[in-house]
DNA sequence: GCCGTTTTCGGCCCGACTGTTTTCAGTCG
């Protein structure tokens, strides 16, 4: 059993836990830091275990070393296997319906007797449900929405639909008269790659009246794009948007916006130790503020941004991508946060396609476009023969391909470049789809797996370990192969992959398509601290996919990149020189 | 279940909202 196989039993346990009757909170939550504490370890567990880092490490006291070494030496976990075996699957489903939190998932249990959620919903309609002890009639419809919610939708939307929806709302309230900030909170600042729902922070003078912030929130409840209100106050509103996104928009006097801000961006991971850390310097901070305790009593330290507030705590400011507990509270402590790269860092395209094989624009459309964002090169990179669904090119082709490059190159003159590239797919055996010679007669290579996604593991692997030791080999592309919402990755050990593209000089993409934001950002810290470049790339099969760009540039920054640790901020020049660099060493 | 430069026991982040009650439990972020 690997680390990462680990990690999931213990966040299931937690799971688990909170779903047994007459557990206790704390240790549902020592399994969930567990779980992150582990996953944040370097290393494959083999040798965490041998090596005995296990031990110390905060968060894995005695009992959980001892489960973790029984997962890895019997490649199972007994008391999950318990938990297991005791937890009724209706139990899981249930957990799901939002608002049903344990402990009315097992009232609803232990009384009515469900085994699923369809016979929930007939008690529900039953009537049977609102007489349970402590709930009632709205609870019971509540229920009935969140079952009829769940099988319209997933729980969780890609960031560019939330986006886009967020984007919308907060371009009309803006307008509203009496809002002084108004910003995105939560998951979608942070720019996780899918949310579960939309968080806005709105501020009005400290001194407006009542009769203001109801005008706002009745405007907020009252967008077109608004499809049910769950909930209206002076301070919070909730409601559905029509894309089935739950959005939160809560409203406070300025002087309290960057801590009701900073709050409701989180996550909850990052405010535990914050908090701890302010307990340590004798203030506590609420959403309502951030106040020094002294004799008992509470006073406020006056902040105006939440930079103030990390400055009160003695720490730089932490960008809200970097906000998940993954030791940017001690980097801002050491005054070591990276400065994250941002858009206007990247200085040209790497993956794209024309219509030359499966995209949409000719190849000049899609250089005048890039030239219209501000890039000054575009890689070009249509797919190999292999590819057959995708009129991938043959040798041939792509040498015809190369001449017409050749004539826009000239036409552009210095101004802007064209490189001659291909996608080229890594056959089953992780040998390339075109031969060394080929592969030399471009200026560089992003290789893919494109086909046989249930190979195992290990299989899988070494597919992709043969096709990074490749020399002509530049670019991995969407290295898990993911889509986000719709497959897993195949199955990969990414840590060997990280591993061998820094032996070999070999970058791994962040492909910026939303539905893929792969490589995933909880990898790419490795990658960059093995100094593997990671080039951000739109994958654009058309002129509208270049603006994914943004989308990419948010997963680098979650990763911590610098704008020396991304491949296309380098210049013409300087990335022709480094592809050069890489071939040399063959 | 974890943790400790006051502690090896008794804490563990904190407050709002909702719906249920009539002072509070459950859920959420």
């Amino acid at each position: 059993m690997d680390k990462n196989q680990v990690v999931n039993l213990m966040e299931q346990i937690a799971v688990l836990l909170a779903l047994k009757e007459g557990s206790n909170t704390f240790e549902i939550r020592a399994y969930e830091n567990a779980a992150r504490a582990l996953g944040s370890l370097d290393g494959d567990l083999a040798t965490l275990v041998r090596e005995g880092k296990l031990k110390g490490t905060p968060g894995l006291g005695s009992t959980i070393i001892k489960r973790i070494e029984e997962a890895f030496t019997t490649d199972h976990i007994q008391f999950y296997d318990e938990l297991v075996a005791e937890t009724p699957q209706v139990k899981l489903d249930m957990s799901r319906i939002p608002g049903v939190g344990p402990k009315r998932i097992n009232t609803i249990y232990q009384q009515l007797h469900v085994n699923s959620l369809a016979e929930l919903e007939q008690a529900c309609k039953d009537d049977r449900v609102a007489h349970l002890p402590g709930f009632g009639k709205k609870t019971q419809d509540k229920i009935l929405q969140g079952l009829s919610f769940l099988s319209q939708h997933a729980d969780r939307y890609l960031y560019d639909v939330a986006e886009a929806e967020a984007e919308r709302i907060r371009q009309a309230l803006v307008t509203q008269p009496g809002v002084v900030r108004l910003q995105v909170a939560g998951s979608l600042r942070r720019r996780r790659e899918t949310v579960k729902d939309i968080d806005m922070v709105l501020s009005v003078d400290d001194n407006a009246g009542s009769d203001v912030r109801r005008a706002i929130m009745e405007f907020f409840t009252s967008q077109p794009s608004v499809k049910a209100i769950t909930g209206q106050g002076e301070t919070k509103s909730s409601v559905i948007l029509s894309s089935g996104i739950a959005m939160d928009l809560r409203l406070v006097g300025d002087s309290q916006f960057p801590y009701t801000l900073h709050h409701f961006t989180g996550s909850r991971e990052h405010h535990i130790p914050l908090r701890r850390r302010a307990l340590g310097m004798n203030m506590t901070i609420n959403d309502y503020g951030l106040f020094k305790v002294e004799d008992g009593k509470e006073t406020l330290v006056p902040c105006k941004t939440e930079a103030d507030i990390y400055q009160a705590l003695q720490l730089d400011y932490i960008e809200p991508e970097l906000r998940e507990d993954t030791g940017e509270i001690e980097a801002a402590a050491r005054h070591a946060l990276p400065e994250l790269v941002k858009e206007s860092d990247l200085k040209g395209v790497l993956h794209a396609h024309s219509t030359w094989s499966d995209g949409k624009n000719s190849i000049r459309e899609m250089a005048e476009a890039c030239i219209a964002h501000g890039y000054s090169y575009l890689g070009l990179t249509d797919h190999s023969r292999a590819a057959a669904y995708a009129g991938g090119l043959n040798p041939e082709a792509l040498k015809r391909q190369g001449e017409e490059i050749d004539k826009l190159n000239q036409e552009f003159g210095d101004r802007f470049h064209i490189l001659k590239g291909t996608e080229c797919d890594i056959l089953r055996d992780g040998e390339l789809d075109f031969s060394d010679d080929v592969l030399a007669s471009l200026d560089f290579v992003v290789a893919s797996i494109h086909s046989n996604f249930n190979l195992s593991q290990e299989e899988q692997t070494q597919r992709m370990l043969r096709a990074i030791a490749n020399p002509y080999v530049d670019i991995i592309g969407h290295s898990t192969g993911r889509i986000l919402l719709g497959r897993p990755g195949y199955p990969l050990d990414m840590d060997q992959v990280i591993e061998a593209a820094a032996q070999h000089g070999t970058c791994i993409e962040i492909n910026a398509h939303p539905s893929r934001l792969d490589l995933d950002w909880r990898y790419i810290r490795k990658a960059r601290d093995k100094g593997i470049k990671i080039p951000v790339d739109p994958d654009a099969h058309a002129l509208a996919g270049i603006d994914d760009m943004r989308y990419g540039i948010g997963i680098a920054r979650k990763g911590w990149l610098r704008p020396q640790d991304v491949l296309n901020t380098l210049d013409f020049e300087a990335l022709m020189a480094f592809f050069h660099v890489k071939r040399s060493k063959k």
